[in-house]
DNA sequence: CGAAGTTTTGATTTCCATCAAGCCGGGTGG
DNA sequence: CCACCCGGCTTGATGGAAATCAAAACTTCG
């Protein structure tokens, strides 16, 4: 079992105001762990053994209905904490996490989570900070999925995953992983077919270059103002 | 002023695991408030200077677009947390909180969150596991509306309202508090017209009976048929 | 090259928002 | 005490946004 740098995981929100030696013995109990493309990390409604760091990669957080329908919560980016179903108080993981590209993560046993979060209390705070935060992004989506139309709905989409995921480029800022037009469909509550229609009106207008499984914002400033109302003129 | 007593708080959630010199110690910086009905508890992106503690009445967390649209987040119970914007790091309220009947709650300073959470620790860990709970709720309401159609997702929400505020009457499980088609229909995304036609066609059928401000479901079970999928029969 | 997965595009349908009145009940003030 | 008014509710008609149905084109990869 080889031995885990401190440097790894010393920058990250999660493991902020730890001094060397608590990241080092928190270090002790991960084990890292790579997960191929298209590999799962954990399943939906499974026992939660572990909880995770994203090192490098993408994820996808995805909750499954009953009869086979899926939304994509969220995409985790190297840095973030996933899996943390004990944080909650949970036993059984709330939703299926996917690498959407080969990742690297630590991994954790669940049952050290009381342990963690008692004997480094800055690490609680930071995840319950984390969880916060999560909490205040997805109220945020439950208005927009009540109050707005398709069409914003895909475009501030686009707008938080390049802000999340971009990556400059010399067409613009483009979402860097691959991200199909069913993904966006199951991001925003639509079907991919609706989601291909906007994306090609978008295109003839020069607000964004898109193929497959990649998407490209052109001009984000345009695409802000979509996102906003284009129809209905408020005050 | 007043002393209050500890009897107040001594079997809610937050205050699980909290021995009784801390509860006093508590409630020595608390105060007691009335709000009466249709009036505000805080404002949404108002400076968050309380945090609060519900003990009788009904509360309606509300938050409105910039365009003036408003979502029902959800209804506080008496014994639940409300406005606990510093356990999520925030400094303004994301939401406005409205009493729907004549309440009372008690209050303290936000800024003194830090401290309990540190001289409590069962307090912060309770606080947070609301939090917890909060997003998974959350987290199924937005499957709910991005999976769901309309008559499915208002049944389910009014399944959610009986069983947590629901009396049982001689007519069926009724919805304590006052609560109008609009209300319902910024729960659900929907509109009123919406709503009042599906609850007449459910009364129809015998399912509820509703009135001005009022809802009774009468047939809960058959109401959760209704809510999983009526159209579209899964494998 | 063939096959599987992704995307596009057209045609049709359906659900629900919107528009538009009118109704009902209760509270207020003349 | 009655009339009026206001807030909430109902109900019909209409239109439009987006789902569904259907099929073809394109991409990538083994």
């Amino acid at each position: 079992m080889h031995r885990l740098d401190r440097s790894l995981i010393a920058g990250l929100p999660a493991f902020q105001g730890l001094d060397d030696s608590s990241l080092d013995a928190i270090l002790q109990s991960a084990s890292s762990l790579r997960v191929t493309k298209d590999q799962a990390i954990f399943d939906q409604d499974s026992d939660a053994h572990s909880f995770f760091v994203l090192l490098d990669g993408r994820v996808q957080v995805v909750k499954s209905t009953p009869d086979g329908q899926q939304v994509v919560v969220r995409y985790i980016v190297p840095g973030e904490l996933l899996g943390i179903a004990q944080a909650l108080g949970r036993t059984t993981y709330p939703a299926s996490a996917i690498a959407v590209v080969d990742c690297v993560v630590l991994a954790w046993p669940g049952k050290l989570w009381p342990e963690f979060a008692t004997a480094y209390p800055s690490f609680g705070m930071n995840t319950y900070r984390t969880v916060g935060s999560r909490l205040s992004d997805i109220q945020a989506q439950v208005v927009e999925m009540a109050t707005e139309q398709v069409e914003q709905r895909v475009a501030h989409c686009l707008l938080r995953l390049i802000k999340q995921s971009g990556k400059q480029t010399n067409d613009g800022i483009t979402i860097d992983f691959p991200i199909s037009r069913q993904d966006i469909a199951e991001m925003t509550g639509t079907t991919l077919h609706t989601v291909s229609r906007l994306l090609t009106g978008w295109e003839e207008k020069g607000l964004v270059k898109s193929g497959r499984q990649q998407v490209t914002v052109v001009e984000p400033s345009r695409l802000s103002v979509l996102a906003e109302g284009t129809a209905r003129d408020n005050i």
